[in-house]
DNA sequence: CAGAAATTACACTGGTGAGTGTATTTTTCG
DNA sequence: CGAAAAATACACTCACCAGTGTAATTTCTG
């Protein structure tokens, strides 16, 4: 890797870590500068402005959630088994440490960059349609009956998210609720499977 | 009401819209003052400082969500009705446009002042536990088949807040999925009874 | 190695905003 | 009414920070 590639990398992650620990707005591009080991100069030659820098930090972030890739309906596999991998799928990117400090930040900045939501909104309904697709799959195969695969998916995907999103994004512990991500996700799936199961 | 109390809601209120609008950062005392049509002296007389205030904007929040009372939970009445009168009592609240703004103006504080997580929190769970003992107490009348009470209380609030509270804070909105409130709360309730439904 | 490209140190500008001090006017309340 | 409490206008301090200019140094590349 070329020296400048490795400051700009350098820069980017001391920016995460900066934005993540004060917030963008009491971040000083000095200090980024600082934490990276490059000097003020450098971060500008690399990203033009401070807005621009958060710009790319949103880019890594959608490139993260990417890794999903079709949630491919088995005719000749079980349900659950076929669930519960793209639960864990699922879980396992959102609930990754980094995932969410990139998540932090950018949310943090909704209110002053509206125009993230568009693109949050994009990768939302990406993850929920393919489950959507897979629901409608298996509703055709008549082995679950979900009349609405899109408020299915929106279910699903809801139940896993506020286990395993929300509370760790917003650094709530969770009282009275102490199970393994596995455990939850096979529960939800059991629950899920058998209120949808066709008559 | 006293004209000293007036200025203060005024200022509080002004706070609020302006902190949704910019942001706390980007939001100058002097620009709440203004919007309040209240002097700046007036504003650090009533709220020592901005962080000050801001508190007493997480304190509003706060007192928002306890007008959720007690999910009695009642032996001779049909389940659905029971859950479904819940669900929507829930989303009432979380789906209020005055609530919302409140809840963004903190959320996108949190990485700042991590003290309100704990708060979140303490609220958060609350409404679990309430739910939690409905089922409880839905499974020892042998209604219900609910082995962990908080888990499941967990996976219905989840579904509900998916709908009706974290795309509109974020301002996301949702593709392919356009139902009214009512329409999710049911068949969510139906779903989750027949998931947990005894043998 | 030689020239180009990137990095660095550092000083500097211009703007903004939190919080204060003060003298004056308005509101409250006995 | 009359005194105390609150509100106002406004000027002012102090600190912080985004972004720039420049000249010297280091790193890349043919």
């Amino acid at each position: 890797m070329k020296h400048s590639d490795r400051k700009r990398a350098d820069i980017l992650a001391a920016a995460v870590t900066e934005f993540r620990a004060y917030g963008y707005d009491n971040t000083s591009m000095d200090r980024i500068a600082d934490a990276a080991g490059a000097s003020k100069r450098t971060v500008y030659n690399h990203f033009g402005s401070k807005d621009q820098m958060f710009e790319a930090i949103v880019h890594e972030l959608m490139d993260r959630s990417d890794v999903l890739s079709d949630f491919r309906y088995e005719p000749d596999q079980p349900l659950p088994k076929q669930l519960k991998s793209i639960g864990n799928q699922i879980l396992n990117v959102f609930s990754d440490e980094g995932y969410r400090d990139l998540a932090r930040v950018v949310l943090s900045r909704l209110i002053v960059v509206p125009q993230c939501s568009a693109i949050i909104s994009e990768h939302s309904s990406r993850i929920n349609t393919m489950l959507a697709d897979w629901m409608r799959a298996a509703h055709r195969d008549q082995r679950l009956n979900v009349p609405r695969p899109e408020l299915a998916a929106e279910q699903f995907v809801g139940m896993l998210m506020s286990f395993g999103f929300w509370p760790a994004l917003f650094c709530v512990q969770k009282k009275g609720l102490d199970v393994k991500q596995s455990t939850f996700v096979n529960q939800t799936v059991t629950m899920f499977l058998k209120g949808y199961q066709p008559d």
